[in-house]
DNA sequence: TGGGGTTAT
DNA sequence: ATAACCC
């Protein structure tokens, strides 16, 4: 209100971006009676559909590491170059090198189905994620260093937004250089490029982009990886793929339809899991197309409003989420798994391990972490995937002792983790536990003295209900008795 | 299936 | 606290 050229104060734009059509969406047009406020309920004097370039002009590059874990260790380990590497965790070859794929291994195979298909497979552990996560936040820290809006997926994927940065180069360009522009990699399915399509510029200058990204990480970090450039993360993502190892695609806007529709099943839509999948798999909906055209009401009805709208768009290719800095980690947890673990005092010296390992991640870190969560799977013969928690918040005293190094720390958090596996395992019954797992959460930046007196007064859980006696939980912590 | 992560409800 | 998603 009262920003835009031409609109007096009091009048008020409606976007709809409901529609199928991404370069369209419904523009309303109203007054309000209200002071100051945009009215719930526009008089709406106009209502049509206006061209938009709200999502398609973004400029996302999606970066994806060749095997990561298996170059690392083949940077740890050079004498292993060249050779079948595998990655194991527990009884699994997690992921390999490109000589072991050729050899017929693949990613999550058993050990002893890869070891009969390549008897000359080598195997490192890979339980210790230490210097995979080491490696992944250089490489996030390296990309970076081109523009400060990258998303990390996983350990091994980014995303970012090359919007302003591509903007800026072409900007800089004579326009005797326009001429000379030209794409960097593959662009998807040959589709001829035209310099006097701006949104053709905008991509190929990405290309580039992401070339010398992957230019700088193979030079600063010695890593391979492919790279994927379109107008929104769905599209970055799967056009990144489409040249492997090592290589990088551009798509350009005319060839979308032809992308989502090399997909053969909609469960390898980035966005749509297992869960969806089967659900959609029951409705009759099995390719992308199915999904493009089945009925939106239905579709709502059985997967809710925001599922249905959300993988419906996907289906078309359309993407608007926008690339989310991922910035440090929300949360650190170390976890375990075994085939049987039965008694309290053999789930306490497991926990303690993972603890010690926390203890000195959290420490690096250097912000503290308010909550504590115990994750267990339990034994089940046939029916997978189910994962209890119990989480509560860390005492202060606890969380002020944390990485000073000379008080102990472990004692104190043992006794709270045990409470809440008690809180979760009836010891007294028996019990047979396949995974644990401790996560510290809710982190926050270190207390300085300056704003340790700004949390005095601003932290609800310390100024306003310190005096009750009582500790005040937030949502649905587990209160432990100290 | 491992050993991690995130957001939404 | 769980359920879904991602790798």
């Amino acid at each position: 209100p009262g920003g835009l050229p031409g609109f007096k104060s009091k009048t008020y734009l409606s976007f709809s971006t409901h529609d199928i059509n991404q370069d369209l969406c419904s523009l309303s047009i109203g007054a309000s009676g209200s002071e100051g406020m945009p009215p719930k309920c526009p008089t709406i004097v106009h209502d049509q559909l206006v061209p938009t370039q709200s999502s398609s002009s973004r400029v996302i590059v999606h970066v994806d590491l060749d095997c990561f874990y298996a170059q690392v260790e083949m940077i740890s380990h050079p004498e292993l170059k060249g050779k079948p590497l595998g990655v194991q965790q527990k009884y699994l070859v997690v992921t390999c090198n490109y000589e072991a794929r050729e050899l017929g291994v693949k990613k999550l195979m058993n050990v002893r189905d890869a070891k009969e298909k390549c008897p000359q497979l080598i195997l490192v552990n890979g339980e210790d994620l230490t210097r995979y996560r080491e490696m992944s936040y250089k490489v996030t820290e390296l990309l970076e260093e081109f523009s400060p809006i990258v998303e990390r997926l996983g350990f091994d994927e980014n995303f970012v937004d090359l919007t302003e940065m591509v903007e800026k180069r072409l900007q800089h360009l004579q326009s005797n250089e326009l001429s000379a522009v030209t794409v960097s990699g593959h662009v998807y399915n040959n589709q001829p490029v035209n310099l006097h399509n701006i949104m053709h510029m905008r991509l190929l200058v990405g290309s580039q982009v992401a070339a010398e990204m992957r230019e700088a990480m193979h030079n600063q970090l010695g890593l391979t990886g492919c790279a994927g450039v379109a107008s929104n993360k769905l599209l970055a993502k799967l056009v990144s793929g489409v040249f492997k190892p090592n290589q990088q695609t551009v798509l350009l806007p005319e060839s979308c339809q032809d992308l989502i529709n090399s997909l053969n099943h909609i469960k390898e839509m980035p966005g749509i899991g297992y869960k969806t999948a089967k659900r959609l798999e029951v409705l009759g909906i099995n390719s992308v197309h199915d999904l493009q055209s089945f009925s939106f009401k239905i579709l709502e009805k059985e997967l809710g409003i925001s599922v249905a709208q959300r993988i419906q768009k996907l289906s078309f290719g359309e993407d608007n989420s926008p690339v989310m800095p991922s910035g440090p980690p929300q949360s650190f947890s170390e976890e375990d798994s075994f085939k049987k673990c039965s008694s309290e005092v053999e789930a306490k010296k497991k926990i303690e391990e993972l603890l010690a390992s926390l203890l000195n991640r959290v420490c690096q870190d250097g912000r503290r972490p308010h909550t504590i969560r115990l994750v267990i799977r339990r034994y089940s013969p046939e029916k997978h995937y189910s994962r209890e928690s119990r989480q509560c918040p860390i005492p202060s005293h606890v969380i002020q002792k944390l990485g000073t190094g000379n008080y102990d720390v472990m004692t104190p958090m043992v006794d709270i983790l045990m409470k809440l596996f008690r809180n979760m395992v009836n010891v007294k019954m028996p019990f047979h536990l396949t995974l644990l797992s401790v996560c510290f959460c809710n982190l926050k930046a270190q207390n300085t003295a300056k704003k340790g007196l700004i949390d005095y007064y601003l932290t609800p859980s310390l100024s306003t209900t310190s005096h009750s006696g009582k500790r005040s939980f937030k949502m649905k912590d587990t209160h432990i008795e100290d």
